[in-house]
DNA sequence: TCAGATAAAATCGCGC
DNA sequence: GCGCGATTTTATCTGA
């Protein structure tokens, strides 16, 4: 087997690695819409869950990047 | 326990299906993020990755697409 | 002169309107990067003052989104 | 007012520099944005546009860099 | 089914 | 030159 053929192996691993892990992505999206759908089978205003979702998303965000910036500014003070 | 209680349970629930959800379908991203970089390591090219990811992606959209038309073919033709 | 050159002065139009903007837009950007620049020679830690921008944007989408979904409550409770 | 005082007040300079420039930066997109939108409601297609918008600034490009390397073997040449 | 909004992927550009 | 963040482009999704 020359080292075209190995390399090709090689590429066509990851690529199978890459195609299996966006299948499952995709899984959960759907499980998502489902849960969305659900909800708003139950009467809930689905646009009113993204909201919420959305937001307590960046609150989770804005919570991370200041643990950052409070490193940086330690850092900056030498306090490491 | 009032009917906006129970809502607000009901609520909490949907909000934390979603959110257990999404946190899956990011570590599932990051994976495959990952994987991207191994493949970087290995010396490929990820933007070629990419795009025959991207490729195969359509390929098989495509493929699907014309299964169903086949169906729906059969269906006319009341070979179902 | 017939329609597909009055098109063709058209769209020469839209692009022009375009380039035009983006060429503003990429002056600014170099404006921003110079002004990064300078507080890197006054001694500030550029990475300190964008994340310290960071943070104020997300601040700022934040509030903002907080208004929004405000407004889906007052309307799903009817007060509108 | 002490040297901290000083300091804050002038990285407060900064950023209010930056989040103004930003500002400007987000509204030119936005005027961007309606011109495609313009284009659009205009029976265009906005993605024929964008490519032929992207395809310009790469000739852009290009002119600039063989002008620049005319400018090199000039100078190679001591014509200056 | 379509436009409009939302989110994802790809690309670009910067600082280190 | 590489990672990383921002931007831009593409794809997906929802509600009318």
């Amino acid at each position: 087997m020359n080292t075209n053929a190995v390399d090709a192996n090689h590429l066509r691993a990851f690529l199978e690695r890459i195609e299996r892990l966006e299948e499952e992505k995709r899984a959960i999206a759907d499980d998502i819409k489902e849960v969305y759908a659900e909800a708003k089978g139950t009467g809930y205003d689905t646009k009113i869950i993204r909201k919420i979702v959305s937001i307590r998303r960046q609150d989770a965000q804005k919570r991370a990047e200041e643990e950052e910036i409070l490193e940086l500014y330690l850092s900056a003070l030498g306090v490491e």
